[in-house]
DNA sequence: CGGACCATGTAAGTCGTTACATGATTGC
DNA sequence: GCAATCATGTAACGACTTACATGGTCCG
């Protein structure tokens, strides 16, 4: 999998510009897939190329054009090949879980620090989350099911770095 | 955070191969943070240029030769100095959540298989944790954290896994 | 005798990030 | 007047991954 195959995700369920994928993806993926401007654009220069897209400019008022991408049909068997090719394994890579498990050369203040700025991080995620979930009740099942994870993993977060900091507490008396 | 500075985290606590290294990573921080050799020798040279390792070559009976790296007072510098910069977001790619995500363009079987397959994964996961966990009594309490974390982790997504496999199978009746 | 483990390394290619560049409009 | 939002794009760089290359020992 790579940023290509979710674009073309996003486009086969309708036309948009790569600033609306942005916004689509923070809306949604953001939480297990992310992407830059820079990786975007870049991505949509390519498969337009390919003939997996195609673009239509759209004259708006008092914003500037925009470039709209269409699927095509090359671009949706892409997408639906993608669909069927092996599983790739998740990636995950923490700094926060890298420094804790150096703990011991800093400080607990550090630490403590570190676990609440992610504890905010979380908070945030949560409610972000919470409100996608209320604005739009008529996503179909597999969407509710992957921003259903999105809470439950991001309240199991919150869960173990309240623990985590009252443990530290308790060390500090 | 990149490579360099987990490998001198380990170097700090004792002189290891490139090989060492990765054997430990993989008992240890590989499921937040993974590495290939492909990436750890060059990684090994480069610092020791820059004089944060000094190699030493052990002789050994019936196996290669190996390259003993020895952290440098230079190298311990750069990693608390690390340990002190500003935390980076962790990073998540998540090629099931994605597949799930657009999954009303795929099969059952396919989010089935896929779901079947993850949960594979976590129970393995699992285990091997639980079995470092027995294994290494000693560890310090935040080499204990982040392992408690995985195991955690892992039960979470486990029981995420059971619950999503348990609907899909009610919407078959 | 074959597979697993021990051990190191390189080269080509992939895939992305960050920073820079530009510029209009809207709302406070 | 300033920040935020809308909108697109490139260039330089970083940081890997995969595949290739090599070769010995141990165990069943």
């Amino acid at each position: 999998m790579n940023i290509q195959h979710v674009i073309l995700g996003f486009l086969t369920e309708k036309p948009m510009s790569g600033y609306d994928i942005k916004q689509m993806m923070e809306n949604s993926v953001a939480y297990f897939f992310d992407a830059s401007y820079g990786a975007i654009y870049p991505a949509l220069k390519r498969m337009e190329k390919e003939a997996f897209i195609e673009k239509e400019v759209v004259q708006q008022e008092g914003k500037p054009n925009k470039n709209l991408y269409v699927i095509t049909n090359r671009g949706k068997e892409e997408f639906l090949s993608y669909m069927e090719s092996p599983l790739n394994p998740t990636l995950i890579r923490s700094d926060l879980l890298i420094r804790i498990f150096f703990g011991r050369y800093t400080s607990k203040e550090n630490i403590t620090s570190w676990l609440k700025k992610e504890e905010q991080k979380a908070k945030n995620q949560l409610e972000h989350l919470n409100q996608i979930n209320e604005k739009y009740p008529n996503m179909d099942s597999f969407k509710k099911m992957t921003l259903l994870y999105g809470i439950d993993s991001a309240q199991f977060t919150l869960k173990w770095i309240e623990n985590e900091l009252a443990k530290l507490r308790k060390g500090d008396e």
